[in-house]
RNA sequence: GCGCCUGUAGCUCAAUUGGAUAGAGUGUUGGCCUCCGGAGCCAAAGGUUUCGGGUUCGACUCCCGACAGGCGCACCA
């Protein structure tokens, strides 16, 4: 509709000797009463014509074209919006689709097959994903099923690290948890992993292996079984709440295939290297950035800049059209160093997204949760999901835009009644599917495409049609400026109107002609609340 | 001190990316089931969009400056 309008004002506008200047927007109104859609192109125009906006727009209005069974009406509003209403024959006709669309309404081939490769979570396996991490791993997969949705071919990629000092300590860690076990007084020094899930590796060791490991060096079977354990679990964790990944990368085969060394010699070929009491330095204020960064530590190992430039180049090497960074507030600082280096070793790195997602508060009511993995006070996402449950976990997470700082309550999210926001679209489903089996009880079965829409003339019927209309260009949008909140408003939206709509009419009435109408229309809604759902990784329910 | 993010109703957050009268949930108050699910609906109340400037037809949105909070600012990841 919108590039039929854009189109056609084209068409007015050069009649009337203007030419379309690119900044004007056609887009729906946010207001009742101001038609469906509407442009601001006499507003804009006015200046350089030197016209007053609402005359300049009566000019336009002229010229264009006004299909009767199409437009219902053209005004002229406020400073000069030209606002465009559709007839309710054309939005009933639209639900014909819909209905004959069924699960793939919504999908769109806007993104015509781009390749896209969507990084997220990329947790290393030091210890079991954290609150923190959810937000990361809803939104990240969210935005992948967004994609999937509108024409892209997405690949989930988990980024980790299983060696460095990290691992040592954790792998450390076990040992000294293992020798305590075994009876052993030890010290467990204040910065190693404290959190119960150690010791539970280390029972582990014992209860398979005994006392023999106890001249075992930290860095052999420790770290390899607790790298083991904590990702089988976080998996489990990312399992429990429909995500799984496409593959799952290694930082260490960058180091094994000579990824590293390659980079390294292509930025000194670039001269953008320096050595500094020891150590290798990467100019990145040379290319615009705030101060240089070590990228080789004078003992030799790289620091986590360079395997990260490393692993992008490998990215554009795999060819992705997009490729997506998923990152917590705390990695802002790490990727204009390395948007820089891939920009100045030839990559186009505008291909290369990153979208960073604020921190999650944890409250308990109104109290904060101190978060800290070295505590053991911490709230896994485990102990989450097993709380709140799949659909409340992934809802809560998604309803915000990821650069709020928003506050998760945990008694909330918990709470299986009318204050939980996931419930309101849930029941919306489950009582439209309570409303068919009462209807096929009754013998009458909703006929689809075959009904007649024109038998819905209610305003809260119409009102519903074109909500539901929406549909497939808020999944677009909400792919294609990466915000996924938004479905979750929309959603909403729909359930609100839904709820209007029942408290006003009943749907199985005497009237045959009516009842399938309407049995259609809440057909329709169900099937937009379902595809919606399945975009947001969230249960259908039948009944609740 | 510097960088990124945020500041909107009592509370948690939206606002079609610069549009018309800033909206939801929750909480408060008062209504609505002889009828398809009351986990619902309706109504009232609640706002100088932190403050001060600027840009233009038009600003919650963009720019500058304060103030407040979060996250960073390693030869940690």
């Amino acid at each position: 509709m919108k590039s039929y309008l854009r189109t056609a004002l084209a068409e007015a506008l050069e009649k009337a000797g203007y030419d379309l200047p690119a900044a004007i927007t056609v887009e729906r109104p946010r207001q009742d009463g101001h038609g469906d859609l509407t442009t601001n192109c006499a507003m804009v125009l006015a200046k350089a014509a030197g016209k007053k906006p609402r005359a300049l727009a009566e000019e336009i209005v002229a010229q264009l074209p006004r299909d009767p069974d199409l437009i219902a009406g053209i005004e002229i509003a406020g400073p000069g919006f030209i606002n465009i209403s559709f007839t309710e024959t054309f939005h009933r006709r639209q639900l014909a689709l819909l209905l004959e669309a069924w699960d793939a309404f919504g999908r769109s081939a806007a993104g015509q097959g781009r390749r896209v490769q969507v990084e997220f979570v990329s947790a290393n396996p030091t210890g079991p994903l954290t609150v923190g991490h959810g937000r990361g791993a809803v939104f990240g997969d969210t935005i992948s099923r967004l994609l999937e949705w509108t024409g892209h071919v997405v690949e989930r990629e988990y980024y980790f690290n299983n060696a460095g000092r990290q691992m040592r300590i954790l792998g450390d860690s076990v040992r000294l948890r293992y020798l305590e076990l075994l009876g052993d007084a030890i010290e467990f020094p204040a910065d190693y992993y404290q959190g119960e899930y150690i010791k539970d590796i280390a029972r582990g060791v014992m209860e398979k292996h005994g006392d023999s490991k106890r001249g075992e060096p930290a860095e052999g079977l420790f770290k390899a079984v607790a790298e083991e354990e904590i990702f089988a679990d976080i998996r489990k964790t990312l399992g429990s709440i429909g995500i799984t990944f496409a593959s799952y990368f290694n930082e260490h085969s960058l180091y094994t295939d000579g990824k590293i060394t390659e980079v390294v010699d292509a930025l000194k070929a670039k001269d953008l290297t320096y050595e500094q009491e020891g150590a290798l330095w990467f100019k990145a204020s040379a290319l615009g950035n705030e101060k240089d960064k070590v990228i080789i530590k004078s003992t030799g190992e790289p620091t986590y800049r360079l395997p990260d430039i490393a692993y992008h180049c490998e990215k554009f090497k795999r060819g992705y059209d997009l490729m997506i960074d998923v990152f917590g507030a705390d990695h802002v600082a790490t990727y204009p160093d390395v948007l820089a280096a891939l920009k100045a070793l030839g990559y186009d790195s505008s291909k290369v997204k990153v979208l960073i997602h604020q921190f999650v508060t944890v409250m308990q009511g109104t109290e904060v949760v101190k978060m800290s993995t070295r505590k053991a006070n911490f709230i896994t996402l485990d102990e989450l999901i097993a709380d709140a449950g799949c659909d409340a976990v992934r809802y809560f997470f998604i309803m915000r835009t990821v650069s709020s700082h928003l506050n998760f309550d945990i008694e909330l999210a918990k709470q299986k009644s009318d204050e939980n926001p996931v419930y309101y679209v849930q029941y919306a489903h489950a009582r439209i599917s309570s409303i068919l089996r009462f209807a096929e009880k009754e013998g009458r079965v909703a006929s689809g495409a075959r009904a007649n829409f024109d038998l819905l003339v209610a305003p809260e019927e119409l009102a519903l049609i074109k909500q539901l209309l929406q549909f497939p260009e808020t999944v677009e949008s909400c792919a294609l400026t990466h915000e996924p909140h938004r479905l979750a408003d929309y959603l909403h939206d729909v359930a609100a109107m839904f709820h209007v709509f029942y408290h006003h009419h009943r749907v199985v009435t005497p009237d045959e002609g009516l009842t399938a109408a309407r049995l259609a229309l809440v057909q329709a809604v169900k099937i937009v609340l379902r595809n919606g759902f399945t975009i947001l990784g969230i249960s259908a329910p039948e009944q609740m």
